[in-house]
RNA sequence: GCGGAAGUGGCGAAAUUGGUAUACGCGCUGGAUUUAGGUUCCAGUGCCGCAAGGCGUGAGAGUUCGAGUCUCUCCUUCCGCACCA
């Protein structure tokens, strides 16, 4: 072979032949266990960016490895082809989003290939063609049936100017992001998931996720936020009912004020009689309805000038506006507790609202000053109640069931589990997206748009400048008839999240061509996702949407597993000089121009050897120098072993200590490789562990038969442990040192115990923590023999001078720690 | 603000179960090869110190024979927050 490595000649050679041969193809079969490798597909945004690089080596890898563990391996990829920036593409290059989409598509599908990846191209999808979304609709046609999609009223971000609704990223500073004026809120007409009724199997489920990083199934049970509480009723002065819920009914009775949301009805009506609070309530509209910008901006509140009853003490409260208490959380209205509770504190310090303390610490050295919050104010634990009347002197729970007791005994209350968890809006008021099959009627109100007429198709065909969606002015395609009283209607103009695109697609990639079923047997086959790849950015609305869908299509007797995705892997960013790479920071890299310098492996071996997956990477361009010289190295061994070789087989029996040694590190080096790609998925130390062995090679003579059997069987473990990751030369490589076959079938290497026993093994020797000394003791000494040997160390020796020995800790195989003073 | 994570040489990182801190790679220094540049190969490379030795994993405390790893407090950076995908 030629000792010099030539990536392009060697990569083009290897994807003709997969092509050739459909070599990623792949069909049930039952014989074999079936593993399904995913990763997130990618939204068609022009072309390839680093961190689609990245995730989809991570994939492959897994994929590869996988399939050489004998498995029946699906890898498929495809498009999230809908969304915001092809109509900003639309508006700023004049073409239509179908166009620029499918173009975006095309070259992507290129440079996926380029690199190589392991995909079954016959189930590509996009979920902007018809035949995709087409299921979607008739899915959101059963959930309205079954009363899961139901329709509210729900605020957006609205530009006057423009006419249009923004998305929360087209909102900056209170601006839209094109006219650059005031947004504010809006009500309008939105269509909504019940993801709410399924919050409890959400959460609970989460237990069975056990190969989900710890930290993303956290943030799933934080986001559902479960709680236990109370919903009681203060009482307006007409007599109606003040909802509020609590999760600390126990200090109910220090609750010195009511606040409500500037949304609540109860802001709404006493505004109409005072201008000053509906200047606030308006003021307050110009936040856009981004969490984050509600909670880090300024707490205002204002006094609505009317008063409610306190359940229990019968005294008047006042109730005030405040701007940050949530509409959508719970009933739009909180009791204040300033004594217990730290926002309500300085709300009240801030708007001289009494402050009482109902609770006390056991901690003696805890005081209570009502000028200044100290943490233990709100404490659960080690409290119990004063200033609360007959409830005094109970702690949490005590105080939590006698109170939430009598509430239910006086009809004035009820124990309530809540969750943070809304419903799932999924009507957006834009064009690139599938179109929601409702026909709205006058007199039979939404009605659904008959099995028989799906899809509703969206016209591609689209002049777009920009003030709203196109097909909001497309009388073509609105104007229609009722199904229900065959009356003139209009169709719905919305379209769904595209999140509805990608809750489901992995199910649909098992049976991508079935034009007459949403899914079907092979779907059932293939699902769940065995290995699951994506950004930890998708580590809650994503999976959680997925995860929910997943649920509903088990319901609809579409699936029968419980959850989409069986392991998952979260990879961190691609970073460049400390920050994310993007084109608004100008510092990306693009992987087309390094594919073609260096080829695609070297491009998979950096990006899979510079960082463990789940973190950020950072990139370099001499790191990837590093990587190419890295193959160059392992060309020149290969070539320079198959120079000398002659056909001996390997007599394992008959090696030197050298051979040996050599030996026992390819062993060595399989144990650690097949850990690290399997149980740990750090395929960098594997990589690292790879090039270790190959320095070793390096060294080894090449002179006799025997080094030469075990160069051979070392040069074959190597080209098989980088397979998945640099598969195009290993592909090549493979044949040329007598492997049979394809690598990328061939079976995984296998430890051989035998050649990893040894003699003797180094020993640290410590005294007081500190190492003195290091020896070698036989492999077999017991731990009297260790102290023996280490008390008998020289420098050991010069440290125990003048002191003595208290206490000697052997730890077999690894250290002699002698404690002395 | 709330929720989640991370912080180790000049740089990317390793140390998997509390047991030799810095494997592997980059960079750098010196040398060899080369007409030269590049390539390739060899040696060295945490800091202080002539050495013995001491110091060293964001800061500070604690537990332990022993802490990068466990506990607490703090600082910094990053991710998500429901209409970006």
């Amino acid at each position: 072979m030629d000792p010099k490595y030539y990536p392009e000649n060697v990569e083009q050679a290897a994807q003709q032949h997969w092509l050739k041969h459909d070599s990623f193809a792949v069909q049930k079969d039952d014989e074999r266990e079936k593993f399904y490798c995913l990763a997130m597909f990618p939204y068609p945004s022009g072309k390839l960016h680093m961190g689609h690089v990245r995730n989809y080596t991570i994939a492959d890898v897994i994929a590869r490895f996988q399939r050489m563990q004998g498995k029946n391996v699906l890898q498929p990829m495809g498009w999230d082809a809908f969304g915001l920036p092809a109509e900003n593409a639309a508006i700023k290059n004049n073409v239509p989003p179908a166009k620029w989409t499918a173009e975006n598509i095309d070259y992507m599908r290129e440079q996926l290939q380029q690199l190589g990846f392991a995909y079954d191209w016959d189930r590509e999808i996009a979920t902007c063609n018809p035949e995709y979304y087409r299921w979607e609709q008739w899915f959101f046609l059963r959930l309205f049936d079954k009363g899961l999609a139901y329709k509210k009223q729900a605020e957006v971000n609205w530009c006057e100017t423009d006419q249009t609704v923004l998305a929360n990223e087209q909102v900056v500073d209170g601006c839209c992001w094109r006219c650059d004026n005031p947004v504010e809120r809006r009500n309008i007409d939105q269509w909504f998931f019940k993801i709410t009724e399924y919050a409890q199997q959400l959460l609970g489920d989460l237990d069975k996720l056990d190969q989900w990083p710890e930290q993303v199934r956290t943030m799933q049970r934080n986001w559902i936020g479960r709680s236990e509480g109370v919903d009681l009723d203060f009482t307006l002065a007409d007599g109606s009912p003040l909802s509020v819920y609590t999760t600390r009914p126990d200090t109910l009775m220090g609750a010195t004020y009511v606040a409500v949301a500037p949304q609540h009805p109860l802001a709404a009506a006493a505004a109409a009689s005072n201008p000053e609070l509906a200047a606030f309530i308006e003021s307050q509209s110009r936040v856009k309805v981004a969490e984050a910008d509600m909670a880090t901006m300024e707490k205002l509140g204002m006094d609505t000038g009317t008063t409610a009853t306190h359940p229990l003490t019968g005294e008047q409260v006042p109730v005030w506006v405040a701007n940050f208490v949530l509409m959508s959380y719970g009933s739009g209205a909180v009791m204040s507790v300033p004594g217990h509770d730290e926002r309500d504190h300085a709300f009240a310090s801030k708007y001289s609202l009494p402050i009482v303390q109902v609770t006390n610490s056991s901690n003696a050295e805890h005081v209570y000053d009502p000028t200044t919050w100290a943490d233990w104010y709100s404490s659960k634990t080690d409290v119990v109640t004063i200033n609360s009347g007959e409830f005094d002197g109970l702690d949490f729970d005590g105080a939590f069931n006698a109170i939430a007791d009598r509430l239910e005994t006086q009809g004035k209350g009820k124990r309530t589990v809540n969750f943070r968890l809304r419903d799932w809006g999924v009507s957006r008021q834009r064009y690139w997206g599938a179109p929601i099959p409702i026909i709205n009627c006058g007199s039979c109100g939404a009605v659904p748009v008959p099995e028989k007429d799906l899809p509703v198709i969206l016209p591609t065909d689209v002049e777009f400048e920009g003030m709203g969606s196109p097909i909001k002015k497309m009388p073509e395609f609105y104007q229609t008839t009722c199904p229900g009283c065959g009356g003139p209607a209009t169709r719905e103009t919305d379209t769904f999240d595209t999140f509805m695109e990608s809750s489901w697609y992995y199910a649909r990639y098992a049976c991508a061509r079935n034009g007459e079923a949403m899914l079907d047997d092979e779907a059932n086959y293939w699902a769940p996702v065995d290995q699951y790849v994506g950004g930890i950015e998708h580590a809650i609305l994503h999976l959680l949407y997925a995860r929910f869908y997943h649920k509903l299509l088990r319901d609809e007797g579409l699936l029968d597993s419980d959850e989409p995705f069986i392991r998952l892997l979260t990879q961190g960013m691609v970073l460049k000089d400390g920050a994310k790479m993007s084109k608004s920071k100008g510092n990306t890299v693009d992987p087309q121009a390094l594919i073609e310098r260096y080829g695609a492996d070297t491009v998979r071996l950096f990006s899979m050897f510079a960082a463990p997956p789940e973190q950020s990477l950072e990139w370099s361009d001499s790191g990837v120098e590093g990587a190419n010289r890295f193959l160059k190295r392992l060309w020149k061994l290969a070539a320079g072993h198959l120079e000398g070789v002659s056909a001996t087989a390997l007599d394992a029996s008959a090696l030197n200590d050298d051979q040996k040694a050599v030996r026992r590190k390819t062993h060595e080096t399989i144990a650690k490789v097949s850990d690290d790609y399997s149980r740990r998925q750090t395929f960098n130390t594997a990589i690292a562990a790879v090039m270790e062995l190959c320095n070793e090679l390096g060294k080894l003579d090449n002179q006799n038969p025997q080094d030469q059997a075990v160069m051979a069987e070392a040069l074959r473990a190597v080209v098989l442990m980088l397979c998945p990751i640099v598969p195009h030369a290993s592909h090549y490589l493979w044949p040329q040192l007598g492997g049979d076959g394809e690598v990328m079938n061939a079976a995984w290497p296998v430890v051989d115990e035998s050649a990893l026993t040894r003699d003797s093994i180094d020993i640290v020797v410590q005294v007081n923590g500190k190492v003195r000394a290091k020896m070698s003791a036989p492999a077999d000494a017991d731990k009297k023999a260790m102290e023996v040997l280490a008390l008998d160390q020289d420098n050991v020796k010069r440290f125990l001078d003048g002191v003595t020995v208290r206490k000697v800790i052997v730890v077999p195989g690894k250290l002699v720690n002698i404690v002395a003073n």
